[in-house]
Parts: structure tokens; sequence; C-alpha cells
RNA sequence: GGAGAGGUGCCAGAGUGGUUGAAUGGGGCGGUCUCGAAAACCGUUGUCCCGCUUGCGGGACCGAGGGUUCGAAUCCCUCCCUCUCCGCCA
């Protein structure tokens, strides 16, 4: 959510961020509803005064001993006019609240104006495509023949774009969280945490994912619950309404969960393998900055997801995303994509978001400066560190053997129990 | 699921329908004292919104939302949450 003064201010700004995002408001309403508005507020705050004032004379005449009839007469009269008044200043401001949440975050100077991710940039790469000897498989049938993967039953189970995964499969999924967790906490100095997976709404608003996009969440109808699509969500929203002190930020957190998306809109797009599914493992990192820190924290943080793949040996590029292709509620995104040789193309195992203030004001987080007083907004940023299914296939087409083997990178071997190799029969 | 208790400021904890934005204690901040510190004492200490803007004036907020009333933290209704006991279950 933008602050509406800095859109009083700065509306061309805003209305070509709208643009430059693919994601049209009505500013011009807005701001003439929200004149409307203020106006009203000033006369029926002036009634509210005369109100206040008149009141305490009753209570000052009955203590007299005199009859404040008349004026409790006066004041019936004026009650019911500020009731009124008060009554359609709710109704527009929620008119205004429903334009307002609705506005996308403005993208940082850095990020290209484009309409979709053929603009997005190229940042860099990193490590070299592995060349085969043959001709290296699809996770998918790698999986199945080493029995390590069963899609099929997992829909059968459940329906399709579901996963299970058995013996060293299972093991090698744990260890990647595991391996993953561990690095961020003992490398990065972040602080572990295991939220809840499933959310309220008030969390689901917070980070953004409400209203825009509910028709791709899970949602518990009786219990107006939420399947978390991402930790983002119970994790962001720890200092949901709290004010944090100056000395306690930068605050880093990272948290496995599993992910549940419907992925509405995406049908038909891919579909090969778990390329797509609608639960996945992820690895996520939170922040919680100061404003002036947040673009430095953004790039560290894009290299703690970096550190992950670097460590597993495998390749991948970083994109900057173009305005048109970030989110909603993001100012600067980088994706990283990782190699997949069977596919023959980059797979996006993380997303690195600066949100700036727009998610802590819709949260409404904030921390207090010491040198002024004064409560600000925190910034908050996430990327994922990273997303599991997606690095599982990209770790074992990598890292496949032309005897269908799948060799374990030395960086996850402690997390294997001493498996080097999952073999067909093993 | 059944029975009770309760939700007030950073924390603890008062609060008769009318100078209560809120006693008191603790904490924090500033000061006195001290070589320094502790103790003691004095002062200060919520958030948001609107308007003119160094400052000031006004409004709102005591879990959330309604209602009664000239006036609600205080009375009534609905919902949410927390705690204790019983039942059930991991």
């Amino acid at each position: 959510m933008l602050d509406i003064h800095f859109i009083r201010e700065n509306p061309e700004v805003v209305k070509k961020a709208c643009k430059s995002k693919n994601m049209p408001a009505d500013i011009d309403t807005l701001l003439r509803l929200d004149g409307e508005k203020r106006e009203m507020l000033a006369q029926v705050e002036e009634k509210k005064h005369e109100r206040n004032a008149a009141s305490k004379r009753i209570g000052e005449m009955k203590r007299a001993g005199r009859d404040p009839g008349l004026l409790m007469d006066d004041m019936k009269k004026l009650s019911d006019e500020i009731k009124k008044a008060d009554l359609s200043i709710a109704e527009k401001e929620s008119v205004i609240q429903e334009i307002l949440i609705g506005v996308p975050n403005i993208p940082h100077k850095s990020v290209p104006v484009g309409a979709d991710a053929s603009k997005n940039a190229f940042v860099h790469e990193w490590g070299e495509k592995k060349r085969f000897s043959f001709k290296p498989k699809v996770h998918d049938k790698l999986g199945e023949e080493l029995d390590i993967l069963d899609l099929k039953r997992a829909a059968k189970i459940t329906g399709s774009g579901f996963v299970l995964f058995k013996g060293a499969g299972a093991l090698l999924e744990r260890a990647l969280i595991d391996f993953m967790i561990d690095i961020h906490v003992q490398e990065h100095g972040f602080i572990e945490i295991s939220p809840p997976f499933i959310v309220n709404r008030m969390s689901m608003f917070g980070t953004g994912q409400l209203p825009k996009l509910e028709e791709d969440m899970y949602d518990l109808e009786e219990a107006k619950y939420f399947l978390i699509p991402t930790a983002e969500v119970p994790v962001t929203n720890i200092f949901r309404d709290e004010i944090l002190q100056e000395d306690d930020l930068p605050v880093r957190y990272v948290a496995y969960t599993p992910c549940f998306r419907k992925e509405a809109g995406s049908y038909g797009k891919d579909t090969t393998g778990m390329t797509r599914v609608h639960q996945f493992d992820k690895v996520e990192l939170v922040k919680f900055v100061k404003p002036e820190e947040s673009y430095q924290e953004h790039e560290d943080l894009l290299k703690c997801s970096e550190k992950i793949l670097q460590k597993l040996d495998i390749p991948y590029r970083v994109l900057l995303l173009a305005s048109g292709d970030m989110s909603f509620a993001a100012a600067k995104c980088y994706d990283i994509e990782a190699w997949s040789p069977g596919l023959g193309r980059y797979l996006e195992v993380s997303s690195c978001s600066n949100f700036e203030d727009f998610q802590a004001r819709r949260m409404n987080i904030r921390f207090r400066r010491k040198k002024t007083g004064k409560n600000e907004f925190v910034h908050t940023l996430n990327s994922s560190g990273i997303a599991l299914a997606r690095t599982f296939i990209a770790l074992i087409e990598t890292y496949q053997n032309e005897d269908g083997s799948v060799t374990i990178p030395g960086a996850l071997r402690p997390y294997m129990k001493g498996v080097e190799k999952i073999t067909a029969d093993k």
C-alpha cells in the first residue's frame, strides 16, 4: 500500500508506475474522493468539538442543580447529524481504501521499464553448464527409474501437480532443506523460524497476496484460513501491528515451509514432471530493515540465495525483472534461474524482492527512530533461499551419470547419511 | 465439544456513565546528588488522523464491530482472542 500523502503530492509518478506495471488504478478518482472526505471530516470534527464542549457543560449544570434540558435537546439534533456524517465518511473511506489497496508498488529507479518478461535484464551468470557425453535425462524419467520420485501415485492420492518422494529421494529433499537452513543460520546469520503453515486473512492481506491473488490460494473456507503459498506470509506477519526498536534492526529470519499454490491461470504451462506443482518445499529468507539500508540488504540477500547454488555447484543466471514482470508489491526483484540440463532450459528457483515500505504499511510494522523519536515504517525484503522441487530437478539432472545413477555433490554429503550416490538397485 | 475467568498505555495493574487519554507501581528518557556507579529525590514518557504549520488548535482510539445516551473504558448485543478446569485426541 502506498502512502496517501505521497499519492496526493506525486499523482503523476504513481500513474506512471501503474502503467509500467500493467496494473491500472484510478488515481484521479482516488484523489477526488480523498479531497471530499477530508472536507467532510473537517466539518464533522467541528460538530464533535461542539458536542464535546456541550456535554461537559451539561455535566457541570447538573452538578450545580440547574436544568440542562434545552441544551440536551439541541445536542440530540447535533448528535444525529454527526451520526449521519460519520456514516457517509465511512462509506467514502471504504471506497478510498478499496482503490488504495489496489495501487501497486512503485518500481525502483534501477528497474527496467517494460511490459513483460522479455524486457528482463540479464545481470550475471555463475558456473559452467556441464557437458554430457550422453543425452541427459529429464528429472521425471530419471527419478522414476531410480525409484525416488513417484508422480503417478501422487496424482492418484491427490491429483496432478503433486509429488511423492521415496527412499533416497525423500532423503535428498530433507537433506537439501537441512543444508540450506544451516548455511543461512551459520554462515549468513539468519534466525531460524518454523511458522504456522496456515494463516488468516489479515496475514494474507498484509504481504499483498490478498485481495489480488485470492483465486490462486487454497482457502480453508469454514475456518477462514489459507494454506500459505510461501513462508513469506507467516514470517513477514510476525511483526504485524508492532513497533520495533531501531537497535533490533535488521531482523533476518530463515524458515522452511511447504508452499501451496493452485497455479490458477497457468494450466498447460510447465507441465513436464515437477517443474510446476501445487505443493513444494521452500526455504525462505525474510528481512526487516531500516529504509536507508534496504537496497544494500537487497544485494546481500541475493548473494545469500546464490550461495546455495554455488555450494551445490549448480550453474545459474540472475535476472533483474522488468517493471511489467514484477509482482504487485515489489519495488525491485531479481530472479535466480538454475540450469536444468535435462529440460535444456533455466528454471526459476528464487525471487529476491525489496518491497520497501509497501508491505510494512499494509501490516503496520514500524520502528522507533532513536534520533527523532518518531515511528517509521520498516522495509521488508524476502528471497527464496531456495525453492526445492526445482532445485531437486536441477540437482539430479546435473549430477546424473550415464548409468542412470546420481552422484551427491560434496556439500550435501554430510546431510545424506553416508549416501554418496543414488543408484537404481538400492 | 462442556463449564468458568478475562482482554485497559512499553510491562504490571486501578477505574462510581460526566474536567479519565486514563490512578498507582515498574521500565525508559532527562536532571539533582556522586570521583564514578547504585540508591534516593525531581521532572518527563502512547498512537493515528485533519487543519493552519519552528508552534498550536481540533478529532479519534481502553480486543473488534454495532447499540443505548446530550455524553460510554464504564450499560446492552454480536464476534475474535487468551487463560483455568473437564472430555476427546496427537
